[in-house]
Order: C-alpha cells, then structure tokens, then sequence
DNA sequence: CTGTATCCTGATAGATACTG
DNA sequence: CAGTATCTATCAGGATACAG
C-alpha cells in the first residue's frame, strides 16, 4: 500500500545506486555480478545484492542462472524496467539544466 | 558536490512531502504555513518547516514576510521549482501506468 | 501565526567476514 | 562467482514542547 503514484514510483528508484543500475543494464544488458560491482566501483558488495534484489522482486530486473560451476549468473532489465529509463532521462535531463555543473563529480546522462 | 545530475536532481525532490508540495504550491500559490499544513493532513509542523526551508535553501520555494502582527506569511515557488512540475508529473504518470491501483492509497495527478 | 530545539525511532548504507 | 549474516554509522521523519 502506497501513498500515491508519486510515492509508489519513487519507492522503485529511491535506492542511492538503483538509477545507476538501470542505466548499467540498459546499456550492458546480460551483466554479470561482478561486472556490476566493478563498474559501480564504489558501491559494496553486500548492498549490490541488497539493491539488485529489490529490483527483482520489485520486476525491474530479472535473474537468469546458468546453473554452470562456478556460478554464472546474468542480470537483466525486465520490460518493466526498461519503461523506466525515459523517466530517468527526465530526471536527469533537468539535472543537467539545473545543477551548476561545478559541484557534480560525474555526468551520468548524456 | 553531488554523485551525478540524478542525484542531484532527487536530492531536491527525494524529500517524503516535497512533491506534495511542489503541487501545493503549484495549484495554490501565495500558500500560508497554515495553509499547508491542514491541506497536507497528517505531515508534522516540524516537518514542513523543515522540507520548505530546504526547498527555499534549493532556491524551489520562495518566502514572503509580510512583516504584520500576527505573523503572515506567503510561499510560492520560484521559477526553478516551476520547471519541476512536469519532471514531477512524468513519474506520476509512469506510477499511473505501472503500479497496481488497487495499492495506491490517493490519486495525485491527473 | 510561524518557527526552533530535543529526543526517539526506523530505514538505509557500509565494513567485514563467512558459505556453497 | 554469487550470496548471506552481523554489526555499526548516519540520516530522515516524527512526537512533543517551547519561543517570538
């Protein structure tokens, strides 16, 4: 149960490395855990796995297990999270209008 | 100094009644606290103090003391916070789309 | 009417270590 | 390689009381 559509939108994309996320499966569809984690550099092992499970259960990602040793495991953006990058876009886009661009470390949208 | 234009964008609007807000003040400007405060139900006196200030802090709100006795005082939003609006409403509207009516307690856009 | 100070709680993130 | 468990730090939100 939610407040509203706002609150309920935002619960999926609230997370601190959700967007990144979305956009790092947008582009790198079928990444690994691994890669994730090195392309998000900072970001901890334990909370990736933290926020990609939130995704999946929320059905923005979805989890394809090879079932090979060692474990192979493949991430995707499901149609439901790919729906959501145009949002991100937005969001981004007055970003990049908005915030002085001194105080930004990096440029995640183009 | 911020991550990204995301985050600095959500960091303005991540706030639990800021979008509450911004629709407020967007539909009804020349706001008093009062006014806010009953029209937003449940949210604490301190709270609003606290997320107007940070918005007239982000340059999202502006404050008007009409320096009278009893205090009167009128809220807008600045042309910044204007230009939220339609960010605003494009994550309202994919919430309208995608998440499960039957869960959302209030509708907020149209 | 508007605003501030104190204290409390729950959620979120991170460091670290352990498991199959 | 992928995932879990524990413990800790931080912060946002809220209850309540006080002040100009």
């Amino acid at each position: 149960m939610y407040e509203n559509e706002f609150d309920a939108t935002m619960q999926l994309i609230r997370g601190k490395w959700k967007i990144r996320l979305i956009y790092e499966l947008d582009s790198n569809p079928h990444s690994r855990f691994n890669n994730l984690q090195r392309n998000l550099k900072t970001i901890t092992h334990k909370i990736l796995a933290e926020q990609i499970q939130q995704m999946i259960d929320d059905n923005l990602v979805e989890r394809h297990d090879f079932h090979e040793q060692p474990l192979h495991v493949e991430y995707n953006l499901t149609k439901k999270g790919k729906s959501l990058v145009p949002v991100v876009d937005v969001i981004c886009d007055w970003g990049l209008e908005n915030i002085d661009h001194l105080k930004l470390r990096e440029t995640l949208c183009n």
